[in-house]
DNA sequence: CAGGTGGGTCACAAGTTGGTAACAGGCTCA
DNA sequence: TGAGCCTGTTACCAACTTGTGACCCACCTG
């Protein structure tokens, strides 16, 4: 396993180094935006831990960069007050985030992580199985165990595929809306309409969920 | 948005071309694998609807190119047993298939689904742990110790992950309140409501807190 | 001792969120 | 044309979240 470390702060950088070397990574570093992506393009790295405050070429437009161009998980790294930055870059994809101060091992754990996540997520088309629920996003169909299979509606199919692509992980409404009805399509109510409607198909008892979980003022997520 | 259609079944090229228009899509078609990748170039699309079975070059080598150069989201028209060329594509990068006879309307639905599936959903952070704290701030619980999980508000959890965050570390009111509330949120009088909430739930004797402890005119600090 | 300050506790009200239900327009298909 | 389904819309209700004011106690200081 290869990491990048990219931060400017020589002092820290060598800490973050030492940590990772000593949990079997090895460690490729940058020390400013630039540099970064020439490293990064140089020597594929399965994990980037990212500064967001460097010289040459900012963090947020450093992430932009690898996400336009590939895949590599990103943790970012960042100082209380930068919420709104850390904000920005998830968005733009990257993976985790971490505040300084932080302690070596928690850097290493969060690395960890989200390199096994990010090797359990193949996004692949075509039917959808997770736990006992196997989805044909192609009829509309869902069978769940053994039993017979459910018919479903294409906004319904479409829900349950986009939440058992992200089986166990919570999503928020805005962007379940997004991917459900596309980027100014739905909103909140439509969406609430949608999961009590899948309920009464998917779940044993519709007012007791156990797959189709509420994370209330977040979102929602599937669990199987 | 621009579609490329291509098949060279003129018949039901001219199907799909009709509905996809009427569904809002600009369509250009190419009746064989050549001159589909000279329309692509020519014309950069949105998605391509791309059949297998080919003339001058076949469906799998324009789905290679095309993968090779641009990342375009290709939807795989097929017929019934040829199951293994559609792997074989959608391992070369096509984002979807579909298998002929389908109605157009679903064939509209897969399009617009794997245009929203193009830009996908942000991802969570990840859970935070401290001595025996296990928190994870996607669905705002908590779980101490190898007892049960204990549900938390948006607020409350903000708190805490701040607190885990600098586990040991005393932090000021003001610096706790910028990081739950924003930077021009909140007072002390919420933060000492919060304070009071949190400890109730994860405190065994909250008027005893050993977790979450007050440093007087300063703050307050987690312990673990 | 009186008064001020910081913090803990409690109760209440407004606002928000999510579940449920019923209904209407539109589409498909016979 | 008419039946039936899908979807969006509105409405209502219960539960929860959060901000606010009030009161208390402990401590410090003049």
């Amino acid at each position: 396993m290869k990491a990048l470390i990219v931060d400017d702060d020589l002092a820290l950088s060598d800490v973050v180094s030492f940590t990772m070397r000593r949990a079997g990574f090895d460690v490729i570093t940058a020390h400013d935006g630039r540099s970064a992506l020439e490293r990064w393009e140089a020597d594929d790295p399965d994990i980037i831990i990212l500064d967001l405050n460097l010289p040459k070429l900012d963090g947020l437009s450093v992430c932009k960069s690898i996400r336009d161009q590939g895949d590599t998980p990103i943790i970012i790294l960042s100082v209380r007050g930068e919420e709104e930055d850390v904000v920005k870059g998830l968005e733009l994809g990257a993976d985790d985030y971490i505040v300084k101060p932080f302690s070596p091992r928690q850097l290493v754990a969060r690395a960890e992580a989200v390199l096994r996540r990010a090797k359990s997520a193949p996004v692949f088309p075509g039917p959808q199985s997770a736990g006992n629920f196997v989805l044909d996003p192609a009829r509309n169909e869902v069978c769940i165990g053994n039993g017979d299979n459910i018919q479903l509606t294409q906004l319904e199919s479409r829900l349950l595929e986009v939440l058992m692509l992200n089986c166990g992980q919570v999503l928020t409404s805005v962007s379940i809306i997004d991917s459900v009805w596309g980027s100014n399509g739905g909103d909140r109510v439509m969406l609430k309409q949608l999961v009590y409607r899948l309920r009464r198909k998917i779940e044993i008892n519709p007012s007791e969920p156990v797959h189709l979980i509420t994370i209330s003022g977040v979102g929602y997520a599937f669990e199987a």
